[in-house]
DNA sequence: CACGGAAAAATTTGATCATATTGTAGAAGT
DNA sequence: ACTTCTACAATATGATCAAATTTTTCCGTG
């Protein structure tokens, strides 16, 4: 049995084509690689992957589902564009979200869970330092994800994900607008407040971070009509 | 142009087979006809509804992301059964959406719109009256999924939408203990607040819908076990 | 000789693809 | 401006392959 791969090794397990599928295109939208409004064409992504173009359909329906992308009523696919226009229900939501999921992993953190929390929040100062737009995307996500992960409500936090998801491309142009530099957050008062296991705290520190980066979004958004 | 349907009229619009399965999947989900843990299998589902495997397929998928069935690590996919360990959060989750929405549709609701909702909640009453469970949970969704497209803010809907998937198994199974007779409801009193443009009532009367109906299936739930 | 459990065959079901069909958008012609 | 035609993309099917479950078989043990 001394051959490369006859069979000692068991494949662990090879992930489903449209499993990964969904996570790129996933990604794509979630960091701005797909700009509202572009086109999503199952041929497209089936030549671009190169996968077949079943699995392409399931991921694709599944985005839509999540509102990470829209049917167009005729049977076009695209990256949602008229977001902004529902601003205010996002903003609510999630001023009513984070803070309570904040109260919840401030119960449950782990020393480690804080650990890791901690490691995101230092990878996302540098990637704001050095001014990646793609970084600082990727890694804020992360951290409320995170957050969203220790207060342990998959379904609290699946809606969460959710508008995450649908505003994804939204931050991407509004956040390029005005550099990743103006963008401050509460994360070092989240750490604090869950350290001393001050519910209230937490979830205050959520709060501000949601409305203010909203504001800042609003701003930017009231500035110029944003989105062609 | 005397013929029947030789060109003329033009077809208006074929309904697409994945959107039919997948509306026909999820009424069965969301009224009970699917009992909790049972199986959901792409080949049984062609069958019974004739179908392709493709379009089922989609259908499938789009009802794992929005929660209404539950994808079992290996692949099988069944409907779920242990929702009731996460009905803390569908509670307070509802408690805060419908409230929310029931301020924004009083603002919104037009005439006609009062008066819908009125003939939804006296064929609700009927149903009631004689005992059909079926009916009373079809009308229950309809009565507050109207309040929600009133409201006119579909993310909000979608993820109060998305609750109601997610736990129509459950209100199946926990209603047919205790009969639609003991389900008292606020509908009445949520159509005169909206009448009156009182929106504080308004969102009183629908947190007090959710909280009363809440608080009997926990209590049918603590009683039993349930769910076997 | 009957029982229990592990190994192996058989069946069921999911995943993927290649292909045929149909509908939509856009160009060309009237 | 309206209709017809053409090209392209989505929809839908059935076949094929792979994985997992179930059933059967076989052997060792009490």
């Amino acid at each position: 049995m001394p051959e490369d791969t006859p069979k000692p090794a068991r494949t662990p397990a090879p992930p489903p084509v449209h499993e990964v599928v969904y996570r790129r295109l996933r990604d794509m939208v979630l960091f701005g690689d797909l700009a509202p409004g572009d086109p999503v064409t199952i041929q497209g992504l089936s030549q671009d992957l190169d996968a077949g173009m079943t699995p392409v359909r399931e991921a694709i329906r599944r985005l839509i589902a999540e509102g990470a992308l829209e049917f167009q009523g005729n049977r076009r696919v695209c990256v949602p564009g008229t977001m902004l226009a529902h601003i205010d229900e996002y903003i609510i939501a999630r001023q009513w979200l984070d803070p309570h999921m904040a109260r919840l992993a401030t119960r449950r953190a782990s020393a480690h869970d804080l650990k890791e929390l901690e490691r995101i929040d230092k990878r996302l100062d540098k990637a704001i330092a050095r001014n990646d737009l793609r970084a600082y995307l990727e890694l804020n996500y992360q951290f409320h994800s995170q957050v969203y992960a220790i207060a342990n409500t998959p379904i609290l936090a699946g809606m969460a994900e959710g508008l995450w998801l649908r505003f994804g491309p939204m931050l991407r142009v509004v956040c390029a607008r005005m550099g990743a530099q103006n963008l401050p957050d509460r994360h070092k008062e989240l750490l604090q407040a869950m350290e001393a296991r001050d519910e209230d705290a937490a979830a205050q520190a959520l709060w501000e971070d949601v409305t203010q980066g909203m504001d800042q979004v609003r701003a930017a958004f009231d500035d110029q009509s944003v989105i062609g």
